[in-house]
Order: structure tokens, then sequence, then C-alpha cells
DNA sequence: AGCACGCCGACT
DNA sequence: GTCGGCGTGCTC
């Protein structure tokens, strides 16, 4: 007897790294792949996702189950969707069930329809018939009704109460007499406008060629570089590829690092497009998520802009991703399934065949490297013949110059200068808090966490220290616990940054911008808000600062300590803290006068403070990329990293050398690795972390080795007593 | 991840 | 006598 069921492969979402097989019998129709189904699992039943269709299973037909109900009748990920997130649950070997639950609002991970749905009255087939014979001749409500149903099929109860002049008591007498019913069904999606509301402004000659190439290359695949500073006008550039994109049916979708998504960017494009925005961001409900993400797949939303996970909206009919400051760490994922939205969006754009964006002041050396390949790829921007003068980058040597309190002598008489020119002064930290150390001058003894290996940080007005990695809030000893003698705060964080500047400039008033002073939601608006109009004098803060916000009247950006990235072990620390100082530096001199930004340092030798000072971003980069050429590190070579934490001290470093021992009976040509070796902080919130390295010259060995390599480790004896994750193309070494 | 089974310690 | 601790194993 052969059975008529067909058999689908079926993601679930569990960190079992496989998919599995149901019957799917034939009453139920056709289960077609990306559709959701609902499926019994162990003792549960679990929503699912059809990832193929199968006629012949791996299991015997007596193990398989069947499949309870199919959800969707249209799938939730179309072909070339479905198809891009297989392809990262293999690359990055993250589980396929997460990966497609992760793609999918909330509200649908369980079985919320995945088109809008409304309810509507109609006439039920005994309603058609006997209706009018069978109502009483008074039943003037009544007969309203069927009437009305009559002549329009379908109505809401609103509709009907409006229309027919009837209440919901009298459909309910309607329903029970068998004359009407109520059904769901799928709400179409809402024609929208596409034009243009507003003209665009002149283009200068580097933004207008930037939009004719990009604009000729629609419909096939480029990776574009748009190179420009802050203020060059990249995004008048992307709001005419935009425009050209809409003109030709299609959709863009636009991704920005988390912290730019602000209501005034949100602002410019709905100032520009008569065209709805989707708009996806981790501050939106389920409900707002839901309907962002329909509108986005049924191409209703005609501009998609949203965050890291936005790189999985679905799209009706893709024309152009764009990403805005390419370069930011935030579009890579840390933990969970680490994908870089930035990587995934160039493969999904090569797969739709369409053009991709990278924008940045300070492009990532992934993008500047792939231009010394395809240098006809590169966008450059000149800066606007308002701000022809690039800022004047001074180092200060802190070991020559006093510093009172973190802020040296020629910082405060620059900053004296600039305030009474009438200008704003930018003070950068990368350090939130009062004093990063609370230390005993009697017997060095200094305030640790008790769960990790760092210093706690002293808050002002606080009685209690912080640890910044495991969020503990012990109460402070007025006096060392070790020689009882008065201790005290050690080192500059931005709240003693203020106190500071507050004292010697007592009439400029100031504000500090941090995630601490930030944290009610508005307050970072009306504080930028402030800024603009020119009340507030001094701004002290974090990178808070650097992200996106323009600030016409600050001509003179202090860095008050480069040093925290000058001697990291990661290799990417340098990248990172130049791509700061560059932005950072952009804040100064927007308007007609040059803007002056002063270094503090104790390494003004430094190369790589040498390197940015005498060439810039450009200068910088090419130094780097030579150094990570000569030592064999991304983006020329490819690496994954093995991570793993435990509560026992040894647990982590064990279960990585069984892993390694694994490796090494796998095909591992080509790749080498390093450590185990003890994360660089080595205990956090109380477990211990190690790591182990991959590295290969290209993907393709990694790839073979992780195929074989991680089901087998996922077995391992060792691996109970761990968390342990994979990190492929890890973006942090720790 | 759930969820169950299973085998050993302190309690209504 | 049971309630429940978390080690181990399984999920088509």
């Amino acid at each position: 007897v052969t059975d008529p069921s067909t058999i689908v492969a079926v993601a679930i979402d569990t960190p079992l790294r496989r998919v599995f097989d149901y019957l799917v019998s034939p009453e139920l129709g056709e289960a077609r792949p990306g559709q959701r189904v609902l499926i019994p699992f162990g003792r549960r039943q679990l929503v699912g996702i059809v990832v193929e269709s199968r006629s012949h299973s791996a299991w015997t037909v007596d193990k398989l189950r069947s499949v309870v109900a199919i959800i969707d009748r249209e799938p939730v990920f179309d072909t070339e969707l479905l198809a891009l997130l297989i392809w990262a649950a293999d690359y990055y070997r993250h589980p396929i069930g997460e990966v497609l639950i992760a793609a999918l609002p909330t509200a649908m991970r369980a079985g919320t329809p995945s088109i809008a749905q409304q309810k509507v009255w109609r006439l039920t087939a005994h309603g058609h018939e006997r209706a009018d014979a069978e109502l009483s001749a008074r039943a003037a409500k009544q007969r309203s009704v069927i009437a009305l149903l009559r002549q329009v099929n379908e109505a809401t109860t609103g509709q009907i109460e409006q229309q027919a002049a009837a209440s919901v008591a009298t459909l309910r007498e309607l329903a029970r007499r068998g004359y009407v019913e109520q059904v769901e069904i799928a709400l179409d999606a809402q024609e929208t406008a596409s034009g243009i509301t507003a003209p665009s402004l002149a283009l200068n000659a580097g933004q207008a060629d930037a939009v004719t190439k990009i604009n000729a290359s629609l419909g096939t695949f480029v990776t574009w570089l748009l190179y420009g500073v802050t203020g060059s006008g990249k995004t008048e550039v992307y709001l005419n590829v935009i425009a050209a994109v809409l003109a030709r049916g299609a959709q863009a979708l636009v991704l920005v690092p988390e912290i730019a998504l602000t209501p005034q960017v949100i602002a410019r494009f709905r100032e520009r497009f008569a065209a709805s925005l989707a708009i996806l961001h981790s501050g939106l409900n389920d409900t707002q998520r839901l309907n962002a993400w329909r509108d986005a797949r049924s191409g209703a939303a005609r501009i998609v802009i949203g965050t890291r996970s936005a790189v999985f909206a679905p799209l009706r009919t893709p024309g152009v991703i764009i990403i805005d400051e390419e370069h930011d760490p935030s579009f890579k994922q840390q933990d969970g399934f680490r994908y870089s939205a930035r990587d995934l969006a160039i493969v999904r754009a090569q797969r739709a065949g369409i053009p991709i964006v990278l924008g940045s002041a300070t492009p990532s050396l992934e993008s500047l490297a792939r231009i010394q390949k395809q240098p006809e790829t590169l966008l450059s921007l000149p800066r606007r013949a308002a701000d022809a003068v690039p800022p004047r980058l001074t180092l200060i040597d802190l070991r020559k110059h006093a510093a009172a309190q973190g802020i040296s002598t020629p910082a405060l008489m620059a900053m004296r200068r600039h305030l009474d020119a009438g200008n704003q002064v930018l003070l950068f930290l990368n350090r939130r808090g009062y004093a990063p150390v609370l230390f005993c001058p009697g017997c060095g003894w200094a305030a640790h966490c008790k769960r990790c290996d760092a210093h706690l940080t002293v808050h002002r007005g606080s009685e209690q220290l912080v640890c910044h990695h495991c969020g503990a809030e012990p109460l402070a000893p007025a006096q060392c616990p070790q020689c009882l003698e008065p201790v005290k705060p050690v080192g500059q964080g931005t709240e003693r940054i203020e106190e500071t500047v507050a004292q010697i400039f007592p009439d400029a008033p100031l504000a500090r911008i941090d995630r601490d002073s930030m944290r009610r939601k508005g307050e970072l608006e009306a504080t930028l808000a402030r800024i603009r109009s020119n009340e507030i004098r001094i701004l002290v803060g974090t990178q808070m600062l650097t992200k996106g916000h323009d600030f016409p009247n600050v001509t003179l950006v202090v860095v008050l300590n480069a040093d925290q990235g000058l001697f990291s072990t990661d290799f990417r620390a340098s990248e990172r803290l130049a791509q700061l100082i560059i932005q950072v530096a952009g804040r100064a001199g927007r308007a007609t006068q040059p803007g002056e930004v002063l270094i503090q340092t104790e390494y003004p030798a430094h190369p790589l403070l040498t390197l940015l000072l005498e060439g810039g971003y450009e200068g910088f980069a090419q130094g780097a990329l030579q150094e990570r050429q000569q030592s064999g590190w991304p983006p020329f070579t490819r690496i994954a990293l093995l991570r793993a934490e435990a509560t026992q001290p040894a647990a982590a470093t064990n279960f990585l050398n069984a892993a390694l021992r694994v490796a090494q009976q796998h095909a591992s040509r080509g790749i080498r690795f390093f450590g185990p070796a003890p994360a660089p902080m080595e205990r956090r919130a109380g477990r211990y972390r190690a790591q182990l390295l991959l590295h290969a010259a290209t993907h393709g060995p990694l790839q073979r080795l992780m195929s074989t390599w991680i089901p087998a480790v996922e077995g391992l004896t060792e691996a109970r007593q761990v968390r342990w994750s994979l990190d492929v193309d890890p973006a942090e070494l720790f």
C-alpha cells in the first residue's frame, strides 16, 4: 500500500541544528516551503516552518508523525528570503529553527496570520434563501441588515451599525437564527502613494556623480561604497537613489545603526516621500512590528527603514539596499545568532540582483580592502564648500602638560578661547560614571567586583558602586576594608569631568550625554534641542555623542583619553578607535569657522595617532590594512571563534581542549588553531570564559571543518558543563 | 530549549 | 511513606 502523504522537512524553534521530517496527509493540501505548520514535537505542539518538500525521508514511516495543520495559505517567507535564511544558518552554523524564527515578528512565532485579517458579516445560504420570507414584517432592523448584506456581500460590524442603523444585538439575533455568520477574511493591502512630495536639494558634483552611477546600476548587483565625511550629504544621495527606485515600482531597504534611528531621520524621509514607510526597530511593540512587517511584505510600504534585524524584512519588490554608517558595530549581533546584518545585506543584494550602497565617513577596513580590488565602486563625496577646511587635529602630550582632573592646561585654554568666541565645546570620554576605580592610598586596595575580574565604578550621588560588566551594585565602603584609611575615587568618568568643568567654567551651561543621564525617554531629544538652540555651551559625553547628531556650533572637540584603544589584544581595537576619533572630530566646525580637535594622550608617538594626524582616516586605514595583511588578519584571512563559559574555573578550557582534539580528527587542513585561552577578562558575572580561535586563508576550509566538527562538538560530554557558542567572522575577539 | 524519567535526601 | 533535587536522554 502506498502512502499518499508527502513528507516535509520542518524547522523548529529549538537549539537543535537539524530539521525534522513530517508527513502531510493529502486532505491538508500541499505544504510548501516557507509556510508555517502546526506539528507535534515530543509532548508539545509547536509552530514550525516548512523548509523543504521531500519524496523520501531518512526515517522510516512509522517514526514519522503528521503535520496537524498548515497555518498559512501563502508562505511567510518567499523563495528568495527563505533561501537567504537557510544560507545564513549554514554560514553562521546556527540552528535553522532559531534563524527562521528570529526573522519573524514575535506575534507570528505563534499562529498569528501573516496577512492582516478582518472580521466581516455575511449571509449564510439559509439566510439567502429564507430570511426575507421568514422574518416578521415588523423586524425592520433585521430586514435592513439582510438587505444591506445582499447588496454588499460582506460588511464589518461598524459598517452595518452605520449603514443599516442596526445594533450588535440585532446581528446576534440574526446569527442565532442562522441567517448571518461572522468570518475572518484577509485584508487586502492598501494601495499606497509612491510619489515624491518635496524636490531634491541641489546636488553638488560628487553627489550627482554618485546618484548617476548608482541609478545606472539599478537592476544589477553592485556593492557601492559611498565615502564622505559628516555633512557631505550622504543622505541626499540615498534620497535621490530611493526616488529612482520608487519610480521603477520597487522598494528600498535602509539599514541604520540602532542609535541613529531617530525621529529626525524618519522625518527627513517622510518629508521627501509620499510613499509609505515601514519602520522596524527595537522600540516597537509586537503589534507595531507585525504591521510594519506585513506592510513590507505586501509592498504597501515602499521604503523599509530599520536596524540590524530589518535585513530579514520581507520585500515584495526589492530595488536597493542602503546601509548607513556601515562600519557601525551594532550591525553585528553579539549573542545568539551572531550574524552581521551588513554582510548578509550584501549577500541578499547579490541574490536579488540589486545594488547595495554602503555609506560611511569612516568605512570598515573590509570595505576599503574591497575598494582596492574594485576601485570603480568607490563613490567619494568631497567636503561641502562651506566646510572646505577640515578640522585641525592636534595631540596634547599628557606627560608634558599637567592635567587637572583629566583636562590638560592647553585644553582648558582652548576651551576658554572657543567659549569666549561664542562657540560650543565638546568633551569626549568613553567612560561613564564618576571614577573608574575606588582606591585606598594607604595600602593600595581597590574595590573589585565579586563576580567579575574588574574594578567597580564610582557613581556620583550614589551610596553604591556599580559594576559595568555584570550590573552588580554593592555598597561603597567609606574606608578601606583592609587598613581603615579613607578611600578615594581615582581617574575620570564623564560625571567627574562634568563636575570639574562646572567649577572651572561656572557661567557656561553644560550638558552631559551618556547612557546614565539620558536614561529617561525623550531626554536625549530635549537636550539635543537645548544644544541646537545654543543654550548649552559645553557638551560632555560618551560615544552617544558621536552618532548621527549634528552640532553646527561646536568648534572645539577634546578627546580626553585616546589611550584606551591603543594597546588592546583585539586587532580591531585600533580601527574602532580611529573611527571614534574621526567621528567625534566630525562634530567640529560645520559652519563658517574651521574646527579644532585636541587629542590628549600619553603616547603621542604611537603609530596609530601619527597616521591619523598626518593622513586622516585614509592614512590610518592604509597603514592598518598593510598591518592586517602582514600579520594575516581579516579582511585578508578569515576567522571563527569558539567561546565557552562555565561556573567551574576549568570547565570552559576543558571543553575547548576536547573540541580542539576533535577538530584535529576532522578535515582541518589549512586551518590554524589559537588557544584555548582565557578571555581577556576571564571572570564575568561569576562565569569563567575562554575561547578557541580558528584561522584560515579563506572561508572554504573553515566551512568544511565546521560542517562536521560542530555536530561532534555538540555531543561532547564536556559540553554539558559549559555554555558555548560559535562566532563566525567575530567582530570582537572577546 | 523543553520536558520527562529516574534515582537519592528531608519533610507535610 | 512522598515531594523534589538536577543528571541524562529525547524530540521526525
